[in-house]
DNA sequence: AACCCGGGGGT
DNA sequence: ACCCCAGGGTT
């Protein structure tokens, strides 16, 4: 049987994926912007968020001179927006850093914000052709199975365990030639979401089921072990949908937590009167009050419900910092954390 | 409804 | 060295 690196590469070059939009050069830039947006999230959601993204910014030095609002609204409904705030920080560094050049070690590359471990091997290993291994969540899910690895791989044991299973199946220079670790790398990744499938592999099309501990002992089921079960606790809020002469009130969140830096609608505890608040921040009795039917809202942690309620209120004075009157369409085209664009799209339709 | 996913920051 | 946090999509 041919080494598992041999195997990877040649099933890569047949059936992995080639013209992915950061796969048409090799510019550093697109391919770190690429790993970034991959973080949670999947390659099909990924790619019109990508597109619009480098049509905006089509360079690190574009993406430099931005303001980290305009980031952010590119960002709109991508989600984790911590790393939409560290990809654009971490363009600054590079610009003032390494002028001349993108970092081109994986351990240079680590160094930067929102980049970690396995994020900064892809791109050392796509970009530059660097030797190292990845460990996404694609990758885990392959290696777990073929190597039979009990345990939930966000156990620090077993992650270990498997970082070290990735290193040691790495293709060798000597054997595969320089090139190969980038369609070594791109091999492990399309493995994992073409074929090594959550549910339902198509095993009898995998490079690797021959020696596959999970095929052989069909337990691709099992494996990888998936991550104890948690009870999600659920939190209500009020968020204030304000009126002034059709332009709705849009408030900055806190540059941290939930939606950080980005624009939402003010909120309030389900316990508060609305009109009472309008009256305590803007002097101003709304003229009139509408309830919208609850939405809910999933994080990791926890399951928000939100009970929208509409007001229209008598013409305003000054604005403080941090809020800001927008027309609902001109709205939609600022940073709107997902479930608020919903709710602002509502408006734009009546 | 359950499950999946990399990194940062706080303890 | 650990634990908690964060938002979408898919199954």
């Amino acid at each position: 049987m041919k080494p598992f690196a041999s195997r990877v590469i040649h099933w890569q070059q047949r059936h992995g994926r080639h013209t992915l939009p950061w796969q048409i050069d090799r510019d550093p830039y697109r391919i770190w912007l690429s790993e970034i947006m991959l973080q949670q999230t999947q390659v099909a959601t990924v790619i019109p968020y990508f597109e619009r993204f480098v049509a905006r910014f089509p360079s690190l030095p574009a993406l430099a001179a931005a303001h980290e609002d305009e980031v952010l609204a590119l960002w709109s409904g991508l989600g984790y927006y911590s790393r939409a705030r560290n990809l654009h920080a971490a363009s600054r560094i590079v610009m003032t850093g390494h002028p001349e050049s993108f970092p081109d070690t994986a351990e240079q590359i680590a160094q930067l914000p929102g980049v970690g471990r396995s994020t900064a091997a892809a791109v050392a290993a796509l970009a530059f052709g660097q030797h190292c291994a990845i460990l996404d969540g694609n990758v885990r899910r392959v290696l777990a199975r073929h190597g039979g690895v009990t345990g939930w791989p966000g156990d620090k044991k077993i992650e270990a365990e498997l970082w070290c299973l990735a290193e040691s199946l790495l293709p060798t220079a000597a054997q595969h030639g320089t090139g190969a670790i980038a369609t070594y790398t791109q091999g492990m990744m399309d493995l994992g979401a073409l074929i090594c499938t959550r549910s339902q592999p198509t095993c009898a099309d995998c490079p690797l089921h021959a020696d596959c501990v999970a095929f052989n002992q069909q337990r691709t089921h099992e494996l990888p072990t998936p991550r104890p079960k948690k009870p999600l606790p659920e939190r209500q809020i009020q968020l204030l949908l304000l009126l002034d002469r059709g332009e709705l009130l849009l408030e900055k969140r806190p540059p941290r937590g939930i939606w950080g830096g980005m624009w939402s609608l003010p909120e309030l505890a389900v316990d508060h009167d609305p009109a009472r608040h309008c009256m305590e921040h803007f002097g101003l009795t709304p003229r009139s009050q509408q309830t919208w039917p609850g939405l809910s809202h999933s994080f990791t942690h926890f399951k928000l419900l939100i009970h929208p309620v509409q007001l229209h209120l008598a013409p305003r004075h000054a604005t403080p910092t941090g809020q800001i009157w927008l027309s609902p369409a001109d709205a939609l085209g600022a940073a709107l954390p997902a479930p608020i664009r919903t709710l602002v799209a509502q408006l734009t339709r009546d």
